[in-house]
DNA sequence: GTCTATAACCGGATAGAC
DNA sequence: GTCTATCCGGTTATAGAC
């Protein structure tokens, strides 16, 4: 997580550093804890850059200052929703054994932490869909954050009692990650109440998730599995270094 | 396709009605077909109301009053995609029978139309992204086109001669259109040259996919396609009547 | 050199006259 | 149906204050 997602500078580094005391980017930090309430009470596009300015106190240009745009100021949801969504599971992993039960856990806590931001999660799409985004979970800006999301999966998998045929265990997290984007794509859409219907969808497809995890050492899916990880494989070497299984990293002309 | 889609009204619709010429509803179709020639040439972003307006002759306010907003006027992208889709893959269709081939015929065919509006794609998918968006292919505006294509995928499989066990046999057009989603969205990040990536993945999943269809068949394979399938029975059961397997198609206050 | 503020600009959208 | 004038909000230019 870097500062610029946090909305933190140098201030705090701890008794090592100099530790710049920063006096005003307490500024940076008021604007932001200010966005994110405006944003949770009246949602993205209800709240206005002079109102998150005004609320917190400084002037519209100093905002920008601050933050170059109303979509960098999302950043730092970003990477608040991701500490806490590992600090709400980090309990279940280390007790449970059972694959099933942690991918539940998972999956469960990363829906009930962000819950609160549900309709601006919804709207906060709108602008990450746009593959020139920086805000894309696949671009090269959400690449700290992807990997560690990534690495919970590998912890998901790796601190369970399943066995998982070799040849795909390098690639399940990353499939793992994909299967969590498209739950969370799924509870942007899901107006249910209480989003009962997500619930569902992760209890139900969780079971297939993990039949199928099993089912792949058989001699029987054998060659669908190695295909299916082969494919991986390449769609990552045609793309540029350092890509995820889906596109996406490169820069694109916005116009 | 309705006329909201593609921009007509009732002019033309043959010797059989009174056929209203519906003077300046020539207009409209001007205004259509200069937006789609801006949003092709300059991209989505890159295109002003302002500027579709002027070079299709009529004053700004005159445009929102065909098109309620920006956005609508890609209902008639929508609409006409779909349609040169459609007669893009007919041929394929009415010739192959193995399902494999089949699927891949309307998949390639489906990118390779889409393919002049690429860039244009990538910045519409941001608004359509959007769940509240009447633009959003699961929202209720975009049903008419939605059962279009799944109506197509129904006889892709229809159409083959493969046995599909009879307990997927309703659901499966279904998830056609949901794999089909999966594709577009992997296309619209792809900027390897001739989105190559793009191809690869459907050779590749395409293979994968009807190698599912075939197992699931297979005694072993019972239980978990019986839970997929009445997982999505669930699915629809939660939300509203004539919601499509994932959610979406309800209003929803856009602040 | 680091911050803060005010006054624009631009483009999507609306009101209301003709 | 068509227009002009205007609003509104993201963003930028730029002038100053610490």
């Amino acid at each position: 997580m870097t500062d610029e997602q946090t909305g933190q500078t140098g201030a705090g580094v701890g008794p090592g550093g100099p530790a710049k005391p920063k006096k005003a980017d307490l500024t940076r930090r008021t604007i932001v804890e200010t966005a994110l309430r405006l944003f949770r009470e009246h949602g993205y596009e209800g709240t206005t850059m002079r109102a998150i300015a005004s609320e917190a106190g400084v002037s519209i240009g100093n905002a920008y200052y601050y933050f170059e745009s109303k979509e960098h100021l999302i950043q730092a949801y970003y990477g608040r929703s991701n500490a806490e969504h590992l600090v709400a599971c980090v309990d279940a992993l280390e007790t449970e054994r059972d694959l099933k039960q942690r991918l539940l856990a998972v999956l469960y806590t990363k829906i009930e932490t962000a819950q609160p931001y549900h309709r601006f999660a919804g709207q906060l799409f709108k602008t990450a869909a746009d593959p020139a985004s920086p805000l894309s979970p696949f671009s090269s800006e959400s690449m700290p954050t992807r990997r560690e999301a990534t690495e919970l999966m590998a912890l998901v998998v790796e601190g369970s009692d399943a066995r998982v045929s070799p040849e795909l265990a390098d690639e399940l997290p990353n499939l793992l990650w994909l299967y969590l984007m498209g739950i969370i794509l799924f509870w942007i859409h899901d107006d249910s109440a209480g989003c009962a219907r997500t619930f569902k969808l992760i209890d139900r497809t969780a079971d297939i998730v993990v039949n199928l995890i099993n089912l792949s050492s058989l001699t029987l899916m054998r060659p669908l599995v190695r295909r299916a990880v082969q494919l991986t494989g390449e769609l990552r070497a045609l793309a540029g270094p350092g890509a995820e299984p889906v596109p996406g990293g490169q820069e694109r002309s916005s116009e």
